[in-house]
DNA sequence: GTTAGAGTAGACAAGTTTGTATACTTTGAC
DNA sequence: GTCAAAGTATACAAACTTGTCTACTCTAAC
């Protein structure tokens, strides 16, 4: 593995691990074994090694879901693959998105919540990727926009729900719960 | 107000704002006008005064919750009540929780997510304790204690895709969607 | 008026932070 | 084999971190 992808797979896993400020440039570098010119050689500042680790996360999230969901050929198995997918990273059955603590997106944004904050915009972006990828999948299936906007917007908050309660609650049961909501519902 | 209210009262503020490792002690005295070694009178560390902070807030969160759903007088009423709520909040129409920034606890959590993190726990606890306020308003309302339970977990995922969406989506409508999800199931 | 408790102001210690600079080594292309 | 690019190791600067300490001041009770 080159030092540049090495860094953010190590930066990667420490940040999601305690945080963005919680964790320096020396942590970073003892533990990929990297030498700190390399690390200002491939990335001008900190925040620049925390933007690459967000366009990375959000790689390997939309690889994760759109792979997970890719076979659906109905909203209702779009749902069940949906959560089930939810249910196998929240219980870690998912390599790619490492040990599960809550969403990513969620914790980063939390230590730089001003709207107009780069790193805080780039969380906004990917979520509404989600929202985008989610609503294109679903319109496959009907023809009633207004009808796979709504059910979009459902899965959407269930979704963030599922994650928050299965983080900070840790309800490991939480996406199975979810998928029974709109079960019911749909 | 006294000194040690004061400084709960400017770091929980803080903490909020831009996270809990990004602020400094010298930036809370700095803002709250009070002398370092009083701030060290008050409180052994700065974690002990963390987790002032995180009391503080459940106890606002709690006092908050309880008045707004207190003349509920049937399940739905109650879904109406703690929905709205959630829609002041996040429309920031609730003094006492501060400019909105997403669930305080959770963003805490992101720093401090060690299972076995005072700090985690205290934010754990809290989660655990609305949990309980909702079964145990619900319960009045019907003798089912599985339907009570259900509908619990239920509010409890959506909520937390409420305060999630609201603040990493900026979706400000997002209390209404999820009073309508319900609204639709029960 | 005296006195004890609480607060102020700020210097200081010891360690950490990000980022730069220097001197040396490895590696791959030609 | 040469040479440039990339990497290593580490010292260093400047700022910041938490927490301690000293000397002074204010305030309220008696």
């Amino acid at each position: 593995m080159d030092k540049k992808s090495l860094l953010i797979e190590t930066s990667l896993k420490l940040f999601y691990q305690d945080g963005i400020h919680a964790v320096g440039i020396n942590h970073i570098l003892a533990t990929s074994g990297v030498a700190k010119k390399t690390l200002y050689n491939h990335f001008e500042t900190k925040e620049a090694l925390i933007q690459a680790c967000v366009i990375e996360r959000d790689k390997r999230f939309m690889n994760w879901l759109s792979q997970a969901c890719q076979h659906a050929h109905s909203t209702s198995q779009f749902i069940e693959f949906f959560f089930n997918a939810l249910d196998d990273w929240i219980n870690n059955r998912v390599q790619a998105l490492g040990e599960f603590r809550g969403c990513f997106f969620v914790n980063t944004s939390a230590e730089y919540s001003d709207l107009d904050n780069p790193i805080f915009q780039q969380c906004l972006q990917h979520k509404l990727k989600v929202k985008t990828y989610i609503e294109n999948s679903l319109s496959a299936f009907t023809n009633d926009i207004g009808e796979c906007q709504q059910l979009t917007d459902q899965l959407i908050l269930l979704k963030e729900g599922v994650i928050n309660s299965a983080f900070i609650m840790q309800d490991k049961q939480a996406a199975l719960k979810a998928m029974k909501i709109l079960k019911l519902s749909v």
